[in-house]
DNA sequence: ACGTTACTTTATAAAGC
DNA sequence: GCTTTAAAAAGTAACGT
């Protein structure tokens, strides 16, 4: 009787203790990250969802963590891509974005796909160009994916090429290599979604 | 116009079987030309076939997997081949293994471009997977026939996990009249 | 700026770690 | 869970020239 108690508290103690480190770990990657408060408190629900789930049994803890932390950036529409959520986590990126998918088809998230407009702003203000360039950004990439090109694109490099394009328009022109660098996409990347962009913008 | 149906190909098709027979696989990598054996790496022995083309792995117990092969009749096709060569190395192999047919791959065309982001809103968030950041292709999973497609920009797709030519041409079916009751193709 | 090669996803069996 | 095998889809990346 005793020593079921024992293990009781030890087994609850050990499951507070891995919460903690969750959370904590949650915090350290939110930081350096740059997100708001408010993501990680996301994070820490949709955390405590996949663990009242059971769905953290034979998955790192970090790596569940680190998923819900990509899934919560991306609910509040500030997306970090997985490779800068990588950069922050010890889990290498293709065991985020598995574990990702997994926590999300189980807790029936219903995430929508990455707007690529969602990344304008930060890389803007990364590159530090003006708010007209910003716009036409965003206006370049309703129209394009409005007619279709966004299919099957990564988010950030359709959002690179946008960017990039739109520095050209509005006289500020950026490299291929300087706005390939903030996206960290290549620049054959950002050549290849350009020019369906214009092209379907009907400029030039 | 094209019947989306018509462009069903089928790409692989992985079957099993078995010889009813226990192998020393490392007799048979001396003796098998091409064999390829590295129990260290993985189990089986793989022996792949030039015509039809497949590939065969062979295992210790005599169970056999084929894949690689374009239809069901190059997968016996092949299987004949890997028998005989089996038989020249004067090893019994039963009279005729049956075959099981595992898995078949297609690939279709819907002939026209689809806007993935609708789709993945039609379908229904819960009932499909879409990660651009991932991988380009919108998987979606049919209850019947129990297969998995992967739908691409270009209208391109794929079928797989069934386990009948049958399977592919209801599924092609079933996901056309699907997105023409969303109106989301053409 | 090309071209090539290679990786991402799906399913599936096999034996062993 | 992983290892290996085959094949398609299309996007992205990393090589070399």
């Amino acid at each position: 009787r005793l020593r079921k108690w024992q293990e009781r508290i030890r087994t609850k103690d050990a499951g507070e203790r891995n919460l903690q480190f969750a959370l904590s770990e949650t915090d350290r990657m939110a930081s350096a990250l740059g997100v708001p408060r408010s993501v990680r408190e996301v994070a820490s629900v949709i955390y405590r969802r996949a663990l009242n789930e059971d769905l953290i049994r034979g998955r790192s803890i970090e790596g569940v963590a680190t998923s819900c932390l990509y899934a919560a950036c991306r609910q509040e529409g500030i997306p970090r891509s997985l490779e800068e959520v990588s950069e922050v986590s010890r889990v290498e990126q293709k065991e985020i974005g598995r574990t990702y998918r997994y926590i999300s088809q189980e807790l029936g998230l219903r995430m929508e796909p990455v707007d690529p407009k969602e990344y304008v702003p930060r890389f803007c203000s990364e590159l530090g160009v003006s708010e007209e360039v910003e716009m036409k950004a965003k206006e370049i990439i309703d129209v394009t994916a409005e007619k279709g090109l966004l299919s099957g694109k990564s988010p950030t490099g359709f959002a690179a090429a946008a960017i990039y394009a739109a520095s050209l328009l509005c006289n500020e022109k950026q490299t291929q290599r300087e706005v390939a660098s903030v996206a960290q996409v290549t620049e054959v990347t950002i050549r290849n979604r350009y020019q369906e962009q214009i092209e379907a913008m009907g400029i030039q | 116009m094209t019947d989306p149906k018509e462009t069903i190909n089928i790409e692989n098709v992985v079957a099993s079987t078995g010889i009813g027979q226990e192998l020393d696989l490392q007799s048979v990598a001396m003796d098998l030309e091409g064999a390829d054996y590295d129990p260290e790496q993985f189990p089986g022995l793989v022996y792949r076939t030039q015509e039809p083309k497949s590939a065969a792995l062979i295992f210790r117990s005599g169970k056999i997997v084929c894949t690689g092969a374009k239809s069901t009749d190059d997968v016996h096709e092949s299987l004949r081949i890997v028998f005989d060569k089996l038989r020249d190395l004067n090893i019994q192999v039963n009279e005729d293994p049956e075959i099981v047919v595992q898995n078949i791959v297609t690939s279709a065309d819907l002939g026209r471009n689809l806007n993935l982001n609708a789709i993945a809103i039609g379908l229904g968030l819960e009932n499909i997977e879409y990660e651009p950041e991932q991988f380009p292709g919108l998987v979606y999973r049919l209850d019947e026939p129990e297969v998995v497609a992967l739908l691409f920009g270009s209208g391109k797709l794929v079928i797989t996990g069934g386990k009948k030519p049958e399977d592919a041409e209801h599924a092609v079916d079933k996901i056309v009249s699907r997105l023409e009751d969303l109106g989301l193709l053409e």
